[in-house]
RNA sequence: CGCGAGAUAGAGCAGCGGUAGCUCGUCGGGCUCAUAACCCGAAGGUCGGAGGUUCGAUCCCUCCUCUCGCAACCA
């Protein structure tokens, strides 16, 4: 096989707003770093690069959120994220920050020779500008009322009432959020990458010399984009928080974050280079590096046509592969940090690595169950049951159970020492084992070279299968009950004995070196259990028979995971749900807090006609439930009498479903049917706002009451 | 008809033109060195739905349904 001279792995830079879930780590960060870990066994020459970003305007805002500067907000999360990589063994060679001087001269030297290759375009425009704080305003910093459902607190970018997505434009009555004026709209100038121009290497590169070796979502992503359209986008804002502009003229501009987050990946590896006296310029512009970006689905836009357009102008190699996985969810629902429903990579590591029962092994379980359950073709999902049974059965009773009866039989039957091999007592079901330790490290090698690493990690728990399956059909403890007259094992189970024990270590030694890259804190473990140094993990190595030196006494086994009980499934559970609770009631609470005292403009006149044509009935909510995934619908059965319907209603916001059965109310029945996140909505539940802005149910007065 | 990806046993996935398979789970039997594995056997699928091409379709074509993404936060 011919490979490349050198690689550059890159894992997608972890936002520094907040805390990394176990889906980053799944999509990005695990799979990148086993596939380094590989690499690095191979004794090839790579640099594995990642680092924070922290540019962007979502950074000061979540500083305003915490009452603090967007300085101090990067400066807490960056080491706790670093930390949290640390402790589940992703071990990059330089976690660096976007903040870092070294960072800035490298995307302003990046923009420079960009812009003065007239590979920039210049476009001016008017934009919102708060006078009082001298300073452009960008979309989030604009609030104003929705021209779509009257809500005054709307963002520049998107109502949080009515979901619409907007621009500032759109906004009634807009208000800067930093002073609490009125804006005025004022000319500014910004830089614009004009990806049009390179439709047709796109479409060459990706399309075409990538359409074998590419993910066919990836691909089916990136056709989607081609064929839309590819437009200029904003290289520059009007913003105080990020990577100055070199240009006199630019004065109060940044680089748009999605700009310099990804030329982090360059000054993380300068950076890496000046700490390990190494040159960094081959691994961006020798042909002959293999750079690979490991990303989550979201990401596949910036990093298979922004970014390899930046790359190409700029005069750098672009991406061998950018193998993108899907997402993945969380006990049946998608995970969200605003809805609270997550599993942070610090929770993990609290409630199972840290206790007193956990460490690394706890770490390696949930690398296993991850790479098991990687979203690689499809959303997959976590569930704590998943993560129980695949511990437990796979990864306790198999692989780690062969290690430990392999290694307990040892002690019992061959006086704590490796047994030799008598190479001429082997038979047909002994050299079968043997040729597939071999065949086992070809296929988990090609596996890793094609990405594919839970096919890979299935691989590896086989051969533990294989040598389970090997082990009882040798019975070695039945061949012990052979005795001779003085009580001793005979000499020819003995050395059957020996045959099978001595096999049965060599695939524990060469599990171990399989293992390595999915599992690294297990693998240096069964170094320590088999007495070996760890510079036996190297890939070389697999396939051979001859890693344990016979005769050597090897060390009393132990336990290499520990089984996942049902209360601890139990516990997680409930805490996800009170999680979700809790940031039930703290969204619900959003809109009293954000809803000013100011009066909902007026909506235009209408006549009498436009009234007439509503047909208005009186009907029971029978039932009221959430509609998944959307955070604004309910999902509502209303009894009319002659029938009952089904109508979807924004108002998740306002009333909790429970409160609201059996509540009469009046309905707009000659509504045209709509769908809403695929419910099929039959009417309207009429509603009335008061001043604040709150919503009420038109409430009906029976007669008889 | 916006575009892309997906829908196959209880769960997770593979197969992609010729008797539907793997891992886990469940049930029954055997064995026991092991946090028990392993062996034998069983249950469980009209391969999302409807048409079409074909001697024959899970696989190819058309349409439809649903899920996820592109499109707040977000791998």
């Amino acid at each position: 096989m011919n490979h490349p001279k050198r690689y550059l792995i890159t894992a997608a830079l972890p936002y520094a707003n907040g805390l990394k879930h176990i889906g980053h780590l799944a999509g990005a960060y695990l799979p990148a770093d086993t596939y380094v870990r590989y690499l690095k066994a191979q004794k090839r020459d790579v640099v594995f690069v990642c680092g924070s970003d922290e540019h962007g305007t979502a950074i000061p805002i979540q500083a305003t959120k915490e009452g603090t500067t967007a300085q101090a907000i990067i400066d807490k999360y960056h080491p706790i994220i670093a930390q949290n990589f640390k402790d589940l063994g992703i071990a990059f060679d330089i976690y660096h920050r976007t903040s870092d001087p070294l960072h800035h001269e490298t995307a302003q030297e990046f923009f420079t020779v960009l812009n003065n290759n007239a590979d920039l375009e210049i476009k001016e425009s008017e934009q919102y500008f708060d006078e009082s704080a001298n300073s452009f305003l960008a979309d989030r910093y604009i609030k104003g009322t929705c021209p779509n459902c009257a809500y005054e607190s709307a963002f520049g970018d998107q109502c949080e009432r009515c979901g619409k997505s907007l621009s500032p434009d759109e906004l009634i009555n807009p208000v800067s959020t930093l002073s609490g004026n009125k804006p005025i709209k004022k000319a500014t100038k910004h830089w614009y990458l004009p990806l049009d121009r390179h439709e047709d290497f796109l479409r060459e590169w990706i399309l075409k010399d990538h359409a074998a070796d590419w993910r066919s979502t990836v691909l089916g992503q990136c056709k989607s984009w081609i064929d839309g359209g590819l437009q200029a986008r904003a290289v520059t804002r009007d913003l105080d928080w990020g990577i100055k502009v070199p240009l006199a003229e630019a004065d109060g501009k940044v680089l748009y974050v999605w700009f310099d987050a990804p030329i982090g990946y360059i000054s993380a590896t300068k950076q890496w280079a000046i700490e390990n006296d190494k040159d960094w310029k081959p691994y961006w512009q020798s042909k002959d590096t293999k750079l690979v970006h490991f990303i989550g689905k979201d990401n596949i836009v910036f990093h298979c046509i922004i970014f390899p357009v930046m790359l190409k102008l700029h005069g750098d190699i672009l991406p061998d592969n950018v193998p993108a996985n899907e997402f993945m969810n969380l006990e049946g629902d998608k995970m969200s940090t605003s809805r609270n429903w997550k599993l942070e990579m610090q929770d993990y590591i609290d409630d199972f690595i840290n206790k007193e029962n956990g460490g690394p092994q706890l770490a390696d379980a949930l690398r296993y169950y991850l790479t098991q359950i990687a979203p690689e073709t499809k959303d997959s999902e976590f569930t704590w049951k998943g993560f129980q049974d695949a511990n437990n059965s796979e990864l306790v009773n198999i692989f780690g159970n062969f290690i430990n009866r392999a290694l307990v039989l040892m002690h019992k039957l061959c006086k704590s020492k490796v047994p030799p091999l008598h190479v001429d007592l082997l038979d047909e079901l002994d050299k079968a084992t043997i040729a597939e330790i071999s065949t086992a490290t070809k296929k988990v090698e090609s596996l890793l070279e094609q990405y594919k690493f839970r096919d890979a990690l299935f691989e590896v728990i086989n051969l533990a299968r294989t040598g389970n399956q090997y082990m009882q059909k040798k019975e070695p403890w039945i061949l012990a009950k052979q005795l001779d007259e003085n009580g001793q094992i005979t000499i020819e189970a003995q050395q059957q004995i020996n045959n099978c024990l001595h096999i049965c270590l060599q695939i524990c030694a060469n599990l171990a070196i399989l293992v390595n890259p999915f599992l690294p804190f297990t693998a240096t473990k069964i170094c320590y259990l088999l007495k070996v140094v760890p510079k036996i993990l190297e890939w070389e190595n697999a396939g051979k028979l001859h890693l344990l030196r016979v005769g050597y006494t090897l060390r009393p086994p132990e336990l290499l995971f520990r089984k996942i009980e049902d209360t601890e499934v139990a516990y997680q559970i409930e805490k996800l749900q009170k999680a979700l609770e809790t940031s039930k009631q703290e969204s619900a609470a959003i809109p009293e807090i954000a809803a000013e005292k100011t009066i909902a403009p007026l909506k235009p006149e209408i006549v009498f006609d436009d009234f007439a044509k509503i047909d208005l009935r009186v009907g029971t909510i029978v039932s009221a439930e959430k509609v998944e995934k959307a955070d604004k619908l309910l999902k509502l059965e209303v009894d009319l009498g002659f029938e009952t319907r089904t109508i979807v209603s924004g108002i998740a916001m306002h009333f909790n479903p429970a409160d609201i059965v059996g509540k009469q109310v009046s309905v707009v029945v000659n509504l045209a049917p709509r769908k809403m996140r695929g419910i099929e909505s039959n009417g309207m539940i009429l509603m009335a706002e008061d001043a604040s802005g709150k919503l009420h149910f038109i409430n009906i007065i029976s007669d008889e009451e």
